[in-house]
DNA sequence: CTGGGGAGGGGGCCC
DNA sequence: CGGGCCCCCTCCCCA
């Protein structure tokens, strides 16, 4: 619906229709649908595509889009993810230009300050917007903005564009002042007046006035202290700052790129090619997104570079955007400022019930601290202001659309509500009734305490427990592996890598005191201690899941905002990973690496591999299981003799054996070799079978030669198999 | 309808 | 902190 058609419905609905009744347009038709497509767009329900402009990101809908401008049109048929030309469209300016699409208004001067929370003399000036309307080919609002200029008496053409004349920007850059007064956190109101004046032209009444214009961006942070944030009133969902800077285009800033070049829609017609003449954008192929919920000030790691197929490996991350001085460093102050993030803050402050704490600057931040939240510390949970998109389901794979009733305006339930169907994010912190002063919060029992220091206490107590539970069990499986065993490896009785005095020691000698795992650098142990622990540290600030490392957590959060750096050259398909791109290339290039030593299937991927020979391998040890029931032998497998078929458990034996070997030998992938034995163990589901399979299967393990850990895992799932349900103890059975 | 393969995607974890 | 790999789940396609 082109704003010239809304308004003739408009205007049948409101003027015609009393002679056209026979139409039977309901009045006001079209204004309600754009009001709730506009609300829908505050919420980010069914939003289904991502507008980049600059380091600010917004949120739309592709049929608004695609129904208001031409240039928008074409890019979204074919991605969800657009990045716009910050030359020709600043973010203050697009925020006036999405805002003119969803409302059919401009704001004036005044009020662009306001939306763009800088000083007055800095907004965006009307030529700004008309040249982005030009360039995004949308008539009404470039009618609008000529009509506005002459009746100022400042317009003119702005053919040969860049100078700008008539007193305004060039090419919808708002002016210098603007771009750089305008760190985009700011862009939130800060005014506890709530938001800014509706256009003073037409100020909207009734149901107009929820109309929130400005809040479906998730705007990227300046260099602005992320403590500073002022709080977004309440209406005004938060604004989120999405750090786009960190990874610009592997290697192909859209910047660096003729702008017929990077902004042209993808031509899935043209074939790739190396050259950078004809570069072509490869189409994103991202899944709809899901509506995002209202993101807290954020700065991500990456960005979605516009993807540069052609250049570098697979689209690994380029350098640094350049002339952003808020390098990756701040990234993760961002992330780690969240008790100063003021969406969390604003929401926290809400729901407490405590006006008083908005805006203010928390410090304390306890995640901040080099090397990562002391154990288990966590700053206080804030989630993002309003969930309206998917809460806190605990698992990030159940992550799923709004429902309809949500996301419509018949349905205002207030921002901070919580999706019906969606577990209440802070109940996945357990919540305490109340904070009060105690911002710092142990999530595993919910207690909150004043300072990190007190928090670090209590958890420390926490962590004691956890080790004691921890060593127990661990020691108890791992003497069940090597206890009674004997030596898998030559290893003199050592049964692993670390065992005091041995090898291993010298070479891992970063022993975890809980698992006995052993690494080679103090870093990788505290890494690895950490999946111990019962808290998580890292928690998604979108879903609430939490993560052991933040490496996970970014690299999760990722998933949450479709961002896929890494783009294949051949069909453009974007991924989330390098590995996956490395994966998917095999595709185009029939690369089949993968043999299966059975039957001679290759394979593109290893993990299907590794699935296949588990199918041969499954397939063996039901057929045992079978035998075991008296149905005789193991379908399909052959004896020694490349005939008969196997006995149970040798059948058993012989299957893991066959199908270890084919990777082992192959010097593919010996833990694969451990998998699969291991795999069979899982059948011997009768401990006396287990104990006949598992000296045989201890022997080959070493035999195979496979980390210690590795066969240690295998052999101490063998063992508490065969130690069975009674519990004895397996050096009953060790061999002699 | 079912099984197997291909492939996308998420999380865990080590380097 | 990113890269790389492993493991798992899932979906889709096809025989």
């Amino acid at each position: 619906m082109t704003f010239p058609e809304a308004d003739i419905l408009l205007k049948s609905g409101e003027c015609a229709g009393q002679t056209m009744l026979d139409t039977m347009e309901a009045p006001g038709h079209s204004r309600q649908l754009l009001l709730q497509l506009n609300n829908q767009r505050t919420k980010g329900f069914l939003c289904d595509v991502i507008i980049v402009v600059q380091n600010a990101l917004f949120r739309a809908h592709k049929n608004v889009l695609a129904a208001s401008s031409a240039y928008l049109k074409s890019l979204v048929v074919h991605d969800n993810l657009l990045n716009l030309d910050h030359d020709m469209v600043s973010p203050a300016v697009f925020r006036l230009v999405l805002d003119f699409i969803y409302t059919g208004r401009l704001a004036d001067g005044a009020e662009a300050a306001a939306a763009a929370a800088v000083a007055p003399g800095a907004e965006p000036s009307l030529g700004a917007v008309l040249a982005a309307a030009s360039y995004l080919q949308i008539p009404d609002l470039v009618a609008l903005c000529k009509k506005r200029l002459k009746r100022h008496g400042k317009y003119c053409h702005l053919r040969g564009g860049g100078s700008g004349g008539g007193g305004y920007a060039p090419y919808g850059r708002p002016g210098r002042g603007l771009r750089a007064a305008t760190p985009v956190i700011q862009a939130c109101y800060s005014s506890p007046a709530g938001p800014p004046p509706p256009p003073s032209s037409e100020p909207p009444s009734g149901p107009e006035a929820a109309v929130n214009t400005h809040c479906a961006e998730l705007y990227a942070s300046g260099p602005g202290p992320a403590t500073a944030l002022c709080i977004p009133e309440r209406r005004c969902s938060p604004l989120c700052g999405l750090d786009l800077s960190k990874k610009s285009p592997p290697g192909s800033a859209a910047s660096e790129r003729p702008l017929s070049e990077r902004e042209l829609p993808p031509r899935p017609d043209s074939p790739p090619s190396a050259g950078p003449a004809t570069y072509k954008e490869p189409p994103l192929t991202l899944p709809p997104l899901p509506p995002l919920p209202p993101l807290p000030f954020q700065k991500l790691e990456e960005a979605i570079p516009p993807p540069d197929p052609f250049r570098g490996s697979g689209g690994s991350p380029g350098p640094e955007h350049p002339g952003r001085p808020d390098g990756p460093s701040l990234l993760y102050r961002w992330m780690k400022h969240e008790p100063g993030l003021g969406s969390y803050g604003d929401e926290l402050g809400r729901e407490r019930g405590s006006p008083s704490e908005r805006c203010e600057e928390r410090g304390g931040d306890v995640a901040a601290s080099p090397g990562g939240p002391p154990l288990g510390l966590v700053p206080p949970p804030r989630y993002p202001g309003s969930l309206d998109g998917p809460g806190a389901g605990g698992d990030g794979d159940d992550y799923k659309s709004s429902s309809e009733e949500t996301g419509s305006s018949e349905d205002p339930s207030p921002p901070g509500g919580h999706l019906e169907g969606y577990p209440c994010p802070h109940l996945a912190y357990g919540e305490p009734e109340s904070f009060g002063d105690n911002l710092y919060v142990c999530i595993p029992c919910g207690k909150g305490f004043p300072s990190s220091e007190q928090l670090n206490a209590h958890v420390e107590a926490h962590v004691e427990e956890e080790e004691a539970l921890y060593g127990r069990a661990e020691a108890a499986e791992v003497a069940a592996g090597a206890a009674g065993l004997g030596p898998p490896f030559g290893g003199g009785g050592d049964k692993v890598a670390g065992a005091p005095g041995g090898l291993g020691e010298l070479l891992r000698p970063y022993r975890c005191a809980s698992c006995d795992k052993s690494y080679k650098d103090p870093a990788t142990l505290r890494q690895h201690e950490k999946t111990h622990w019962l808290t998580r540290p890292y928690p998604c600030t979108i879903c609430g899941k939490k993560f052991t490392q933040r490496g996970t957590m970014t690299r999760h959060m990722r998933s949450h905002l479709g961002l896929k750096p890494f783009a294949c050259d051949a069909c453009g398909m974007r991924f989330t990973r390098q590995y996956r791109l490395t994966e998917h290339m095999r595709i185009h290039s029939g690369e089949k690496p993968y043999e299966c030593q059975v039957c001679g299937g290759k394979f593109a991927q290893q993990r299907n591999l590794i699935s296949h020979m588990k199918m041969h391998a499954v397939g063996g040890a039901a057929g045992a299981a079978g035998a075991l029931a008296g149905l005789g032998g193991i379908p399909g497998v052959p004896g020694p003799d490349g005939k008969g078929k196997l006995d149970f458990p040798e059948g058993v034996f012989a299957v893991a054996r066959l199908t270890a070997e084919q990777l082992s030998l192959k010097q593919q992938d010996k833990a694969a070799a451990a998998e699969l034995l291991a795999q069979t163990t899982h059948f011997l589901h009768d401990p006396k079978v287990a104990l006949e399979s598992l000296y045989p299967l201890a022997k080959f393990t070493a035999e195979l030669g496979l980390s210690p850990d590795k066969a240690a895992e295998v052999l101490s799932q063998g063992a508490h198999l065969a130690a069975g349900p009674d519990g004895r103890t397996i050096d009953r059975f060790s061999p002699t």
